[in-house]
RNA sequence: GUCCCCUUCGUCUAGUGGCCCAGGACAUCGGCCUCUCACGCCGAAAACAGGGGUUCGAGUCCCCUAGGGGACGCCA
């Protein structure tokens, strides 16, 4: 049997970062048994489901890079399969008619509140045979008494809920579209999905589905409930937490493949391994060295990863990735040279950002149109004193013939001992006065990659 | 209120009865390197929630307590 695991979201917002790690844990877990890995859109809601949320699933899972099997399947388009099947159960006493008001739904639970229950539908409409005229009737499943719901999950272990707590669930709404419920079940088994992952907040609805399952004579598939992701108070992640949308973290300048590795290792470990390869993490995954605790989100930590993986990545793909963040802070097209220039201190750039905004910000004075606009270190560094010093290395500079890295280190080397300064006392004006900040990477490699031209020009400007 | 789950350094985690006076990573703090900032390297501090059992032996098994989380919709 091959592994059928599916990212079942309902698309009333954006993709948040715990659909996210569903969503991989899902695909890891396809990916490793050579299975398939499919979508889902629970938009059984019409009303609270949007087509924005939608595009919003798909471009976080496309970011992302977790791919998807066949088509993507909406589930309001098996409505018509979903409510047969509720038929079906009417007519085998599996389900009833309820004609319950909301009212008197809310005042069953209030009920329930003072004697110190389940805050559950009572069943009283179970054998009514009467048809209140006006109602339109809710069809409800006529959950088996007796027997404790034995869940088997493989990641929370043998979960044992009592037959009590669970209650007649909705399977039609009065308007006769179906519900979550019945949809699912009904979707996961057309579907042929072997392997039910999601959060652990679906854990009591495994054992309702498991009653539907049997009532419908379907075998059930496999459950793994995950764990949640918490902020860093440890309380469920919210917006104050900030960042919870996938798209942000893009916009934040965090590469997919940091993403990954990060979120795969909220929850799920492989020893004492934490850096991986996707490729590594397909390999590796199982949901048996899945924890059942709640993991914090770190951000420091994922910064932290996102560092590593944008120093491994290659110049001129981490060019084309901020090329476009670069032009628009230069303001204008970038040429061929900036590309050169950028590209050639990109090595020392990506040692120096954790994110891709700080790489940007750190390679601007490249592409950045003379005079250079200083920032308040930078100025401050720049008194009289300096500018004075500044002009004087600018002249022995300018009779340099041959402009390279080495000619370059040692005409400013020999202007320090010259002046009988050490070479921190040069290198902080010219480095002002070349990037217009205070910090920057080696004074020599910026002055190389600026070329002759445009680095006197800079020192002029300064001096 | 009822039911379910969780609890190892600040954080993510390793650990499946002896290999643990508990290991790794991020963060923190020192140091080295050094033209700044990083990177890199070296080092430090830092945890088995508490209490009972079981066992020759418990972070690992059982029970209780405390704390945290989740579920209880004509939402998904």
């Amino acid at each position: 049997m091959t592994v059928v695991t599916r990212f079942a979201p309902s698309p009333t917002g954006f993709l948040h970062i715990g659909g996210a790690r569903t969503a991989l844990f899902n695909w890891l877990l396809a990916r490793h048994g050579g299975g398939q890995f499919r979508l889902r859109i629970e938009d059984t809601d019409r009303t609270r489901s949007t087509p924005e949320a939608v595009e919003a699933i798909f471009a976080g899972l496309r970011w992302l890079e977790l791919d998807w099997d066949g088509d993507v399947v909406f589930q309001s388009a098996n409505a018509a399969r979903h409510r047969q099947l509720a038929d079906d159960l009417l007519a085998r006493g599996r389900a009833f008619r309820c004609y319950c008001t909301p009212e008197e739904l809310a005042a069953m639970r209030e009920a329930a509140k003072g004697e110190g229950g389940a805050l559950r539908y009572d069943g009283r409409c179970r054998d009514r045979t009467d048809i209140p005229a006006g109602i339109d009737p809710v069809v409800r499943f006529r959950s088996p008494d007796g027997d404790d719901v034995v869940i088997d999950d493989h990641v929370q272990g043998e979960v044992r809920i009592p037959a009590a707590q669970l209650d007649d669930l909705v399977l039609l709404r009065s308007d006769g579209t179906p519900t979550y419920m019945l949809a699912v079940v009904a979707d996961d088994h057309d579907m042929k999905v072997t392997h039910v992952v999601r959060g652990v907040d679906h854990l009591t609805n495994a054992a309702r589905q498991l009653q539907l399952y049997e009532a419908l004579g379907w075998t059930p598939p496999a459950f793994a409930h995950i764990p949640l992701i918490h902020g860093p108070d440890g309380a469920k992640l919210s917006k104050r937490h900030g960042a919870m949308a996938a798209a942000e973290y893009r916009e934040m300048g965090f590469l997919p493949a940091a993403m990954r590795n990060y979120l795969a290792r909220l929850g799920w470990s492989h020893g004492d391994d934490e850096i991986f390869s996707t490729e590594q993490a397909v390999e590796w995954f199982s949901l048996a060295a899945v924890g059942r605790s709640p993991a914090r989100f770190d951000f420091e930590k994922l910064r932290s990863l996102n560092s590593t993986y944008i120093q491994r990545t290659g110049d001129d793909a981490l060019y084309a990735a901020i090329a476009p963040g670069l032009g628009h802070m230069a303001g204008r097209p970038l040429t061929p040279e900036h590309r050169n220039r950028v590209t050639a201190l990109l090595p020392e750039l990506k040692k120096r950002a954790k994110d891709l905004r700080e790489l940007v910000d750190a390679a601007h004075f490249l592409v950045a149109d003379r005079p250079l606009e200083l920032d308040q270190m930078a100025s401050g560094i720049l008194d009289a004193d300096a500018r004075e010093l500044l002009a004087r290395l600018k002249s022995r500079l300018g009779e340099l013939e041959v402009w390279q890295g080495d000619t370059v280190e040692a005409t400013v080397r020999s202007f320090a001992d010259d002046e009988g300064l050490p070479l921190g006392m040069i290198a902080q004006p010219l480095r002002a006065a070349l990037t217009g900040r205070a910090v920057s990477p080696g004074i020599f490699e910026v002055l190389q990659v600026l070329g002759a031209a445009e680095a006197l020009g800079r020192l002029a400007d300064a001096a």
